[in-house]
RNA sequence: GCCGAUGUGGCGGAACUGGUAUACGCGCACGACUCAAAAUCGUGUGGGGAAACUCAUGUGGGUUCGAUUCCCACCAUCGGCACCA
């Protein structure tokens, strides 16, 4: 029966606004459950059809745990500072903030429409004054605490606009409006020092509950690597002898003996001629070069290796032999000490760079011996060899040491140990831990996001805005472009800027960089446990308990775009928050699992420009938010990417109308089928949601249906408990049925159902007679027969004693309720 | 190049701990209803074969009574990082 989605959608949205069932309660006495999907950022194209992925499977998750018993935190919220709104206020000369507004209006509209259970009481908004005050006010911790400081960094800068530029402006080295040349400008900038947090980001991933590619994507982009820092000696013509020293860094410090040349980035280089040294002309050449080059251009694919000798020498502590110091831009200048000594026996780039300019090499580590291998595990010393033989000259892998003196016979580890001894007693050297993550730029040119809080004065130097005027509100400018000097619009209202110093009452400027878009969203997750207590007011210990209460966030969903940036910025946020007594667990979210992208029918990515987005909109009003809400979990499985298909949104309202013509179906009895299919069901999706294979738990419900039509009946009890299930995937039909068989309460507050294990089981099940493994008949047999009463039963199937005829048997496998299998 | 994932009908996909490969949905074909169509309902639907049977889960091997599932090698596609010392 077909049934007008757009009439009982409103109406149960309606009633689900006007009782509150969705919202949490602070100082419950229920066990709490803080459920959280990402915030989206309220864009003008209105919502992509891949947010409700995330909202529904977490809305079905939710649902359940309310069902549960438990006092479910789901909220929703806007991270609405950024550059898209801004660009638009450029190009219409419209005020972020009214744009925001509108947009915001829209996305609300669009995620009611599809029911999900939010709490909207607790609605934040980073633009909002009363959630950035909170913004600037944690920016002003990590400044008192050391952690916020004032550097050089390069920005994008576009030649004919004359404006600064995000990364993601800048295509293929030009500039995204105009198509200009693009260069990069040091400007100084407030950053964040992050990497001081690198060791616990990297070790507290260990008690976490994420799915393993995210802990691995974040320990990668953390990239911690251990060695040492070695100083080497630099001999250059017309010096004095141990004038220079180049220091580098080594994850293998065990190799000093192989070091037969050091190669430094010409970045480095490019400091020895700025300081005044003499280099050769092919010297200069190569390295400014190098330093023109994009970095797309420096790390194209299978680039031949470049370098020149530099003229200078470098003694190698260990051999105390003279060995040549090479340019070349495979070395990167920003990471470790920018040069590194080379080990072209036990380094594969080092090795292909020796190759080719035909240095020398020395083998200092020796294969272990293939018996000490074999004796460990079979499996290792075969990876082992064949490492071993593909490498040839060149071997990466650990071994025992040679041609090296003092470590000769030690093993890498131990030579490591004795290495860096060695390094620390001669003064030359000491163990030293990189990371490849580098410390936040916080500062950005722009005009839409929250204004950095602080005051410079001649006097004090930088001074924190006090905590009585917070908010710092972003004053009303004519025109949001950076300006032509590179300051952010905020620089030309000078009677905002032009301020009095909060220490000394002397004359002074405010900072006129905002924040990134990252800001508001690291502490978000803090915003909605907060947001009814003392009126989101200061201070901050006043939420101490209810961050207790709420905290942390046990399930968070998200992209895995956001792995290494928003989820990384958020866990160091909450991390230093957690330091200075404010929140009260070191990691804000327990539990972290990932979706899959929605893409375009044809597999690729949606697009504006290809023209194949598919509006949300379109998709409720014709097929029912329920339809939708069902496709996009029953579509594919959830982690990975899946195509739109149209006309799957078709199978789920035929799925809807079938459960609907079941009401017709309701006596005073039911067949064993439909009791068995409903605890089946109940079963299958209470285990299928917990471990997010919403697809089957779909499907599972589907199966069920199918089952009731075929028997033609089912009780009420039974029809009412199939409700509630379906109530989590589709819960405008799931009430709007409830309330036609008579009931009188909103579905969500019914409570989660309970399969009996007994009802589960089937009293007669289909078995597969195999010969030799291949299934050649099935017999109806008792779950739990014994094997001489299935092998008799079976053997009197004439299908099967024409296998058997003439045959003896060798061999009969029985696994009870799987399969019967016999050997001839 | 490194890391990670994936590969099953015409399509999206399912398969517990190794136990009837293709659940569920889409599509398609035929039938019913209809003047007709749509919608709906019913039946069928991996390939080959009249059938017995046989071949099929990216390819080639292996382990096993039995492999989509475990092991080895390879191929392809997608994603992330990209010379990280």
């Amino acid at each position: 029966m077909a049934f007008n989605h757009q009439e009982i959608e409103k109406k149960w949205q309606d009633q689900w606004e006007s009782t509150g069932v969705f919202h949490a309660k602070d100082n419950s006495d229920k066990p709490k459950f803080y459920c959280l999907v990402e915030f989206p950022y309220p864009s003008g194209a209105g919502l992509h059809i891949g947010h409700p992925r995330s909202y529904t499977a977490l809305d079905v998750i939710a649902r359940k745990r309310r069902m549960e018993g438990f006092n479910v935190l789901y909220p929703m919220g806007w991270d609405a500072f950024g550059l898209p709104t801004e660009n638009y206020a450029i190009k219409t000369g419209r005020k972020p903030q009214e744009v925001t507004a509108e947009n915001i209006a829209t996305f609300k509209r669009q995620l009611t429409s599809l029911g999900f259970s939010f709490d909207w009481s607790r609605e934040i908004n980073t633009t909002d004054p009363e959630y950035f005050k909170w913004t600037q006010w944690m920016f002003l911790e990590f400044f008192k605490a050391g952690l916020a400081y004032k550097a050089s960094m390069p920005i994008n800068w576009c030649l004919s606009c004359k404006t600064g530029l995000a990364n993601e402006e800048v295509v293929d080295g030009s500039c995204e409006r105009c198509g200009g040349q693009t260069e990069k400008r040091d400007k100084q900038q407030w950053m964040i020092a992050i990497t001081k947090y690198a060791d616990r980001l990297i070790d507290d991933l260990e008690g976490l509950d994420y799915v393993e590619k995210i802990k691995a994507q974040q320990r990668n982009w953390i990239g911690k690597s251990e060695g040492a820092e070695i100083a080497f000696d630099l001999v250059v013509e017309g010096q004095p002898e141990k004038s220079h020293q180049q220091r580098v860094f080594t994850t293998r410090p065990d190799t000093l003996f192989g070091a037969t040349f050091l190669v430094v980035s010409p970045e480095v280089v490019d400091g020895w001629i700025k300081m005044g040294w003499q280099a050769h002309e092919d010297v200069q050449t190569y390295v400014s070069q190098a330093l023109k080059q994009t970095e797309v251009d420096r790390t194209s694919d299978e680039r031949e290796k470049t370098g020149v000798f530099s003229g200078v020498m470098a003694v190698n502590p260990a051999t105390e032999k003279q060995i040549p110091v090479w340019v070349a831009d495979y070395v990167l200048g920003q990471y470790g000490t920018g040069a590194i000594m080379a080990v072209p026996a036990h380094d594969e780039r080092d090795f292909s760079f020796a190759k080719k300019f035909n240095l020398p090499l020395r083998q200092v580590v020796r294969p272990p011996d293939l018996q000490t291998i074999l004796g460990t595990d079979l499996a290792m010393a075969k990876a082992a060899q064949s490492s071993i033989v593909i490498e040839h000259d060149c071997y990466v892998g650990d071994g025992i040491a040679i041609n090296s003196g003092f470590l000769n016979g030690l093993s890498t580890q131990e030579a490591t140990k004795q290495m860096i001894t060695w390094l620390a007693e001669k003064g030359v050297g000491e163990a030293k831990t990189t990371f490849k993550l580098r410390d936040w730029v916080f500062s950005r040119q722009r005009y839409w996001g929250e204004p950095i809080p602080l005051v410079h004065c001649e006097k004090c130097d930088w001074v924190s805005v006090p905590e009585s005027q917070l908010p710092l509100c972003l004053p009303e400018v004519e025109k949001y472009e950076p300006s032509e000097t590179g300051e952010s619009p905020l620089a030309q209202m000078t009677d905002w800027v032009n301020t009095t110093c909060p220490e000394c009452g002397g004359p002074a400027q405010r900072e006129t960089d905002t924040m990134p878009n990252w800001a508001g969203s690291s502490w978000y997750f803090l915003a909605y446990a907060m947001k009814h207590t003392n009126n989101f007011s200061f201070p901050m210990s006043s939420y101490k308990e209810i961050l207790k209460d709420w905290m942390p966030v046990d399930w968070y969903n998200g992209g895995m775009e956001h792995t290494t940036l928003h989820l990384l910025y958020s866990r160091f946020w909450n991390k230093f928050l957690f330091d200075r007594g404010y929140v009260p667990a070191p990691e804000p979210y327990a539990k972290r699992t990932s979706h899959g992208l929605i893409m375009a029918e044809d597999g690729t990515k949606m697009s504006k420009s290809k023209g194949n987005v598919v509006n949300p909109d379109e998709m409720v009003t014709q097929y029912g938010a329920d339809a939708v809400r069902l496709y996009e979990l029953f579509m594919g499985p959830f982690a990975e990417p899946v195509p739109w298909q149209i006309n799957g949104l078709v199978g789920m309202r035929r799925f809807l109308e079938k459960s609907t013509n079941l009401v017709q179906m309701i006596s005073e009895t039911e067949s064993k089928e439909v009791t068995r299919g409903l605890h089946q069901t109940i079963k299958k999706v209470s285990e299928d949601v917990e471990a997010m294979r919403f697809n089957t738990a779909v499907s599972a419900m589907m199966v069920f249906v199918n089952t009731v039509k075929e028997q033609g009946s089912i009780t009420k009890e039974s029809f009412n408990a199939f409700l509630i299930v379906l109530c989590l995937f589709a819960p405008h039909l799931a009430n709007e049925l409830n309330q036609q068989t008579g009931g009188t309460e909103l579905l969500e507050t019914y409570p989660w159902p309970v399969f009996d294990p007994a009802l589960i089981v089937e009293d007669v099940i289909q078995m597969a007679v195999q010969i030799n493994g291949k299934a050649r008949g099935l017999i109806q047999i008792a779950p739990d027969a014994e094997e001489s009463v299935v092998m008799e039963l079976a053997t009197s199937d004439p299908n099967i004693q024409k296998y058997l005829d003439g045959q003896t048997i060798k061999k009969v496998v029985y696994v009870k309720g799987r399969i019967l299998n016999i050997v001839l």
